[in-house]
DNA sequence: CCTCCAGTCAAACGGCCGTTTGACCTATGC
DNA sequence: GCATAGGTCAAACGGCCGTTTGACTGGAGG
């Protein structure tokens, strides 16, 4: 292994940590997949992008499909645990408002995820892309990186919304899903005659702005909106 | 031209309209690029449905793309009209609520198209895949082709809800948009936890179903959840 | 020193991609 | 009858795709 230089050596303990060819393939991947989608993405592509041979990415991973479900569940693991970890704490604290839920929902995936720089929204265009993918196979990569969690929420906005049938909490559940996910994967803004009537600087620039007006968005949404 | 049977003859003036080679093709990229994407179905894939030869593609169209153009232009044009109608109408008859304007945008998005039988969510799902495929070019296709009535709704939104800033009436109006193409792309319903949740019988059966879910949803949405 | 092994590399594999060619067919107009 | 033009067709084009192979590297452990 030619290229660890941290970690291995007796002196060097405060190097650059050199990126491993492995983590070099998903950071790559996780930005072209979400560019182009995972159809539109070659694996030439990425190992070009990413410095490394053509070989890498099935000695690494198996296969294209495999490195993409490595990437998913790298990059979905952090959102999910902050997921988990909003979700205990508002059920520990009593019975959670639609609004308490609908924000523990949103922000660690807009906020968490856009807040720690450039990387933070190559991966959060990742998962937008990913999540509503052309193809079947692939949006259920992602379902089940989410899945576990996703119940819990489901019950717990049942619960917050007595009156509503649980049809009418999964449709609000799914369009608030399907909202976060379009503006995770930027794929909402460019249309330049909604730009021009002023569409920007509604989060494209402000991740935290961005949240708060989706939210706010999906409280009236889930509050009032709900058939019976 | 072998394949033209009806008017062209004299007596067989109550033919069967065969469908020529262009209409065929159109017709089976409209499924095939609504079920894959446009870089997951191949031109060999549409001919071989379409029972049309790979050089067809070239002939009436010129390029892969140029019959993605050319199937999106006609799903759109009923579509464009029935809302240039529905706002015609509405202007001419007064000052429209938010919930008309919605009701005028969603109804011709999934109704007019939808009530058409199989082929109507063919086409849905079509419109709904390209307009946020992960090519931009692509997305931008779309967008030019429903690019003038959107002004005239963003205008008309911005009169009905005169307490919105422009930034919170555009906002509004994406969340709308991507909210209908993921409906009608059909990618919105299924994840299995979400499904055994009860969100079946909430319009994949029922297009009209469907549409009033996803209008009260918005109404609400936009009347009490669009920050200043 | 020698073995071992995780990792990298150039090269090639068969296959599918979008596009082009040129022959061919058949109605229509002179 | 004959030229013309719109349409179809099998075949091939170069190129890129994901995957596989087998040789090679350099540090670790005996």
């Amino acid at each position: 292994m030619p290229e660890r230089v941290v970690a291995g050596g007796k002196e060097n303990s405060v190097e650059t940590p050199v990126e491993t060819t492995r983590e070099r393939l998903l950071n790559v991947a996780e930005q072209r997949f979400g560019e182009g989608g995972y159809e539109g993405t070659s694996l030439r592509a990425i190992t070009v992008a990413a410095a490394a041979n053509i070989a890498a990415v099935n000695y690494h991973f198996g296969s294209k499909e495999a490195l993409l479900r490595a990437a998913v569940g790298r990059a979905m693991a952090p959102v999910n645990t902050e997921r988990r970890r909003r979700l205990d704490q508002l059920e520990a604290a009593g019975s959670p408002t639609p609004e308490d839920l609908i924000r523990a929902f949103i922000e660690p995936g807009l906020e968490l995820v856009l807040r720690r720089g450039e990387r933070g929204a190559v991966v959060a265009r990742f998962i937008g892309r990913i999540a509503f993918d052309p193809s079947r196979r692939i949006r259920e990569l992602y379902a089940a990186e989410s899945e576990p969690v996703e119940s819990r929420y489901l019950a717990a906005l049942q619960q917050a919304l007595p009156h509503a049938s649980p049809e009418a909490v999964a449709f609000g559940y799914l369009n608030m899903l399907g909202l976060l996910a379009l503006h995770q994967s930027q794929a909402l803004s460019p249309t330049p005659s909604v730009e021009k009537a002023g569409a920007e600087g509604l989060g494209a620039d402000d991740p935290g702005k961005l949240a708060e007006n989706l939210i706010a968005f999906l409280v009236a949404a889930f509050n009032q909106g709900l058939r019976p």
